[in-house]
DNA sequence: TCCAAATACTTTGACGTCCAAGTATTTGTT
DNA sequence: AACAAATACTTGGACGTCAAAGTATTTGGA
């Protein structure tokens, strides 16, 4: 299965040859999906003995970040930037494990607080301690190299319109 | 839906004041993961009036590149890094719209060739020019963040194994 | 006050991905 | 020659994601 060349490297010299254009946009492209598959990969492995996901477990950490540890479901899908049927996909399976409960929001009655419960307070940690023992899966990346990651994506996110604020320093 | 901060930069201070390890891991791996998500929406629109996505583009794209339009259906699985299975799935949509057709091996009989067809190859390049035009999802990246991301990721992907030969000169 | 429009969430359905298991065929040994 | 192991692909099931439609509730005018 390991293959003995480089196949961005093989599809770029593909495309030159069939005269296509925007080679460079495709290797950037082809590169962060590979990057992402790679990623994903390692995360839901290193999550897997604790019932949870990369999905699952970034709604647990974003509730605990709160103040009381719970959250409308809108906001999760804002602040995580994934669909509202995902959200409710996600907390389903989070609520059945008991990680988190569905409350109603005291002033809104359409809207729902996802709250943390003391065991998914508990598993939040220790899965943040897992995904820190692998590096979030990004083993093989220099601090430089993380850091262009970082700086270049920003472009790209910016361009997309994922906020509108100027960044603050990222550091 | 924009928010009028960035979300890895929150994310980022969360963590740190949460006490949690492996920040800058970890903002690299959403940053990598959002990307993802921005560019696979961007291509997948950009490729949806053709009637392809990009994981039946890349099929397509792999088989017009070999001398006679042909694959094993292994092979295809090992160029783009994707599960036999997917290989199956995608191979059959493709079949079932007419853009590639099965063919058995002609030595070995546990083997599938997937051969692109007359309308494939005409929808491929189609496709090639469509995502040119919108560069790949990737507008919004400078030529120095795209050259930068392929570098890292180069190192993430040596790392994990995908190719074992030193990687020729990048262009 | 009344009501159309907006908001919040859920449901349903189309896809896609992976894993595990199953079938067919070929390889490599003994 | 015989057969266990490897290889190639398909199938079925568990999950995940998104889009579109449906229900309930709140908002913002007329």
């Amino acid at each position: 299965m390991t293959l003995d060349f480089d196949p961005i490297d093989e599809a770029a010299a593909n495309w030159r040859g069939a005269g296509w254009a925007a080679v460079d946009a495709m290797t950037a492209a082809t590169s962060i999906t590979r990057a992402h598959q790679i990623l994903s990969g390692r995360i839901d492995t290193a999550l897997a003995p604790l019932g949870l996901n990369f999905s699952r477990f970034e709604v647990l950490a974003l509730l605990s970040f709160t103040k009381e540890g719970e959250l409308p479901l809108g906001k999760v899908g804002d602040r995580l930037q994934v669909h509202p049927a995902s959200v409710t996909n996600t907390v389903n399976r989070l609520e059945a494990d008991g990680l988190v409960a569905r409350k109603p929001h005291p002033t809104d009655r359409r809207t729902t607080l996802a709250v943390l419960t003391r065991d998914g307070r508990r598993r939040v940690e220790q899965a943040a301690v897992a995904l820190a023992e692998i590096e979030f899966g990004v083993a093989g990346l220099t601090g430089d190299g993380r850091r262009s990651i970082d700086a270049a994506i920003l472009e790209l996110r910016v361009a997309a319109g994922d906020f509108v604020a100027p960044p603050s320093q990222r550091r």
